[in-house]
DNA sequence: CGAGTGATTGTTAGG
DNA sequence: CCTAACAATCACTCG
């Protein structure tokens, strides 16, 4: 299904005659090559993956929470740069850079990301059980307490306070 | 029209 | 313990 998975004839073809921009490099290699050795891990084997209507989606790391915030300066010093790539590059470049006292607030929001992520999975999980047992809407079930988070800016603060 | 890809690193969870 | 998938982003591309 991959869609540019023949990129490499792709590329070729469009090479003269389309050229967007300078650096639509699609055609290298990604995460799917991992796919090549990975013995299904996750298994799309078929019917062993089932969809969930509300899979929580894994909480960005600390890299991802520095990256959405560096997107913007970088589009901003670079409007013509229109490859995620570029950014890519560069946040990471940039990311090493950074100390730990810097990736600290980052990391801070990440944690509380995974703190969610947990609710959530909790949440998810129990619907998964709430359908089995039902098998109709349970929306009562599903309740994820995050409004029990009201001390976690000072959490947040607490944790650069000890991590500076 | 839509799903997929590229690139970065971190996190997560299963084997 | 280790491995690999997957998280956001956005223009682009093939089917």
């Amino acid at each position: 299904m991959k869609a540019a998975k023949g990129k490499g004839a792709a590329r070729k073809d469009t090479k003269e005659a389309l050229k967007p921009v300078e650096d639509r490099k699609v055609g290298k290699r990604k995460v799917a090559l991992k796919a090549d050795k990975s013995s299904n891990r996750q298994a799309k084997k078929g019917k062993l993956a089932k969809k969930d209507p509300n899979k929580p989606k894994r909480p960005p790391s600390a890299f991802f929470v520095f990256l959405e915030e560096f997107r913007k300066t970088f589009k901003r010093d670079h409007p013509n740069v229109k490859a995620v790539s570029a950014v890519g590059k560069a946040g990471g470049e940039k990311w090493k850079s950074l100390s730990n006292a810097e990736k600290a607030p980052y990391e801070a929001k990440a944690a509380k990301r995974k703190s969610e992520y947990e609710k959530l999975m909790t949440a998810y999980n129990k619907k998964q059980e709430s359908i089995a047992d039902d098998g109709d809407e349970v929306s009562d079930r599903l309740r994820p307490e995050v409004n029990g988070q009201d001390d976690q800016e000072s959490g947040e603060v607490y944790l650069l306070c000890i991590l500076e």
